[in-house]
DNA sequence: ACCAGAAATGAAAACGTTTGCATAACTATT
DNA sequence: AATAGTTATGCAAACGTTTTCATTTCTGGT
């Protein structure tokens, strides 16, 4: 045998037509016959030939990928939005290569070095937070691109997502509706989650504008762990004069932190308030259900897909295209009680 | 300009060697001097060239890039192992080309031939329930493969998991031995799904060993979602003779279930024991915390991961390789109550 | 200084496609 | 039935690498 598997020549030998007629048929099907295009597709069955998409991909552009990077998988509502990423995708033919830097932004660059060298058309990265080397090198590569999940008016790139200070200003906001003046946040680490920190700057621009501050000892840092979360809200909880609200950077913070009330003896909502920032799957589920600002992963990762799509195929030609996916305030009963004046 | 970016050719003009070199100062550095490589080091700098494994991929086998089919992205425990397993795989090298198929296994056919035309140089499936043509495909095109999630020794591919029917097993013991006679379960949809299948079989075994029997009515069925895992277990516990406690086929079914169970006014565990299986992120630190037989994620995905590297690299020449994970039980709040005889 | 053997490099073919151009085969018009 | 126009197909070059084989350049022993 002189050769493994069936190339386009076998296939092309077997159908009685030469290559070029094969390789039209697949990527023209309208400049071959009805006819002839039957035959190819025969032969095709019967040599058992899967075509080679590097070959494809050498001279001209189709790689028919597309990279992802993205600080993990590992994260409910990351997951969340690129299986609607990664399924929107498919239906337009793509396939998606996937790559993690955890966080670390440096290695970055690396990652989408290797995902350019494996010729992917497009580019998706979470979040405006890049190196510049990064941003440099898919300005000269021209590779389409586009940031998923936040949103920001001034993006370099294109970007689907939700404006995050939007998303903390509107949880803020409720909690300040509530009465409350003695407000403790758990937040993850600020630097290179541009995320976690536009939507806390969210929060403190209102509570500021409310009068208030929040001062540094009632400002927690939590990773994104239901039992880290349990010990920042404990301690918090068990100061002298403990917050009557808490402002959770992401669900699972403030789902950990209800936890810990619970278990503290205390009651949500009455002795403390707890909000979340995400409504992620369950959080409208759990008791007592959890209040929140909506992003909407889902929605997201279609959008972000299709947009990418349509940069790829050239039907988005001039400027940048920013799209702004709406929040949601799900009022729930974790922060459903009014703060009198004689508790304030 | 003549064409668009650098290729490995400008890179040996600007080094002053001939492509084969550089290619060679890529691929076998050892066979190329020191100071030849840093000057093509230098030149592959200047150039801003990225080499092309599309080029590579043509020829030769490494395209640099492991497939990997799986139901669904949106579901936490997946989402836990897929992060170990792709970490993995980028410490050897490779990137992963990831599709979803969302239990639909007659699309699963088409995915592997899409992975297989990107000439991916492994594959991993989630589970050992897969259509016959797409077994054979594997098979013909002799594709190192994996299946991760599921250990059966009578698998017929390479095989890294946890044994679910064991799982199911274990978790109908600890229910057993806490007294329980009257036992209800609530399982996601079993045709398509080996990993339901085979708990619900255990759990069974167990049950008739035990000279029980769990009639039709208290054999309930919910997706993946704690939402309607709620709706199913009220219809449970609403019943004239409710049972006396749920077995519940993962743990997100389980989690809602304690909180319908909550909302219902019922104890946990003195008047409903619930159990679940899978140990989610969160499973240990909700209120109760839930008993559940630990799959341990994050180990199958590393060890998935370096299992396919092996045999890729082709360390792992001879037979067909079946790592059993090991299973724990663990043993928390939502169980632990012993029903007396009277009670029985 | 010379030579044998080893190490480094280069030239060219090969990998499996796609595509521009040329040609052949149809269609429709007269 | 001839012709012009259209449509379908084939030929061959090109895409960017890797690799085999041949050649050149070292290295060290005499």
């Amino acid at each position: 045998m002189r050769k493994k598997y069936a190339d386009i020549i076998d296939v092309a030998i077997a159908a009685g037509v030469s290559a070029a007629t094969v390789s039209r048929s697949f990527n023209h099907p309208d400049k071959v016959r009805a006819d002839t295009k039957k035959r190819i597709n025969q032969a095709v069955e019967r040599t058992g030939y899967i075509r080679n998409r590097a070959a494809q991909a050498i001279h001209g552009k189709r790689s028919g990928m597309i990279g992802l990077i993205v600080p993990t998988l590992d994260n409910a509502i990351f997951a969340n939005l690129i299986q609607a990423f990664t399924s929107t995708l498919a239906e337009h033919g793509f396939t998606m290569l996937v790559t993690t830097h955890g966080y670390d932004l440096k290695s970055e660059y690396q990652l989408l070095r290797s995902l350019l060298s494996h010729r992917v058309e497009g580019i998706a990265l979470i979040g405006l937070e890049h190196n510049a080397e990064t941003y440099d090198l898919l300005e000269l590569r021209e590779t389409p691109c586009v940031a998923i999940w936040n949103y920001n008016q001034l993006s370099r790139i294109h970007c689907v997502g939700s404006d995050n200070f939007e998303a903390g200003q509107q949880i803020a906001d409720h909690i300040l509706s509530k009465g409350h003046k003695n407000i403790g946040t758990i937040f993850p680490q600020l630097a290179g989650n541009d995320r976690a920190a536009a939507r806390f700057a969210g929060v403190i621009s209102k509570i500021e504008e409310a009068g208030l501050k929040i001062p540094n000892e009632l400002r927690s840092q939590s990773i994104y762990s239901i039992k880290h979360a349990r010990i920042c809200c404990r301690a918090l909880l068990q100061r002298d004069t403990p917050p009557t609200a808490l402002i959770c950077g992401n669900d699972v913070i403030a789902q950990g932190s209800i936890y810990e009330a619970q278990a503290l003896g205390m009651k949500i909502p009455q002795d403390v308030a707890v909000a979340g920032i995400g409504d992620f799957s369950g959080s409208g589920e759990i008791y007592p259900s959890l209040t929140t600002v909506r992003l909407r992963a889902n929605k997201i990762g279609i959008e972000a897909a299709q947009l990418l799509v349509g940069v790829i195929n050239g039907e988005n030609t001039q400027s940048l295209t920013r799209i702004a996916v709406d929040l949601e305030l799900q009022e729930r009963e974790s922060t459903n009680f009014q703060i009198n004046a004689e508790n304030a």
